[in-house]
DNA sequence: CTTGCTGCAAAAGTTTTGCACACGT
DNA sequence: ACGTGTGCAAAACTTTTGCAGCAAG
């Protein structure tokens, strides 16, 4: 079960990071130190989570390994999912309300995210000076900073050339 | 900004903005636009709207409401907060998952929000130079901008002080 | 009067949890 | 073998919706 993790790397990996830690090993690690199990199923929660290497939701985790031969159920999912942001290897992101998005936390830097209030698409981008803006704020404030979080909302090129026939929405 | 108070819970109004739109006006002008009708529980729901000043939510509207004399349903507050969105008088905000925050979307410009990771506590601040950035975003992508969202977590100095113990914490 | 609105409760949606059994260490 | 994880389904939780009566224009 300890097989390295090659998963299959989607062909637009334009923004990789130059160094992807052994993620597998790192959970695994991880595990063992919180007195966890290193189950088949969690395996292939992590696998799936490296095939998907974007922004996802749980529920699109749930689908692709009900799509592969091993079926997780969806609690393990969720179980899973918590330990993966524990262990510091994905984190959770808000861009919904009422539904979760999660992506990889490791290399890369910080993004913020460009989101399509139309398409719903997501667009990562790179925002390192956001970050020193968030600890300033939490060293003005007193706070131990852990994280933070930027998303811009817009109608991407696409939506603006489709407009969907929407209901009265005109301003004063 | 010198001393501005950073108050997450406080007990009135005391810092309105100079210029507050005649809202009360502008929804009732809006629904009127929409064939809608402006009935006693949307007057008490945009009360108690503009009675939390800062970020809050749907059910904390409720609870205010049903602490007043005159009780609205949850669904009705649902409904109303959905039309003081379109109305723009609020913006929903998205702090939590799995739980929607709104606040006040006139005057005040742009700000973000420091959340407490332990006590979810929210404190607002001012984020001009954000939009900024956002806006400039959207003209690299293509994108029309719509709005922008800043969101730093951090551990609160309550919560420093009570250190939890190395036992898992689940935060919600 | 006509039309939309409210309240209730049940539905819908995502995430969590209890329990019996299977699996990793 | 032990203790933990898993699956299933039901619970929990916030938000939405259908329906019968009520209120605003």
């Amino acid at each position: 079960m300890a097989s390295s993790p090659q998963p299959s790397v989607p062909p637009a990996a334009d923004a990789l990071p130059a160094f992807v830690p052994p993620l597998c090993a790192v959970f695994r690690r991880f595990l063992k130190r919180q007195g966890l199990k290193f189950t088949t199923e969690r395996a292939l929660i992590l696998d799936a989570v490296l095939a998907r290497e974007g922004v996802f939701e749980a529920d699109a985790l749930v689908q692709d390994l009900r799509h592969a031969d091993g079926r997780v159920s969806k609690a393990t999912v969720y179980r899973t999912l918590k330990h993966l942001i524990e262990a510091n290897i994905i984190q959770e992101e808000l861009i919904d309300p009422h539904r979760s998005h999660y992506r990889l936390a490791f290399g890369r830097g910080p993004v913020g995210h460009l989101a399509c209030v139309e398409t719903h698409e997501v667009v990562e981008l790179p925002a390192e000076d956001l970050e020193a803006i968030a600890r300033r704020w939490c060293a003005q404030k007193g706070y131990e900073f852990v994280s933070h979080r930027f998303v811009v909302y817009g109608v991407c090129p696409e939506a603006q050339e489709h407009p969907q026939a929407e209901a009265v929405d005109e301003g004063d």
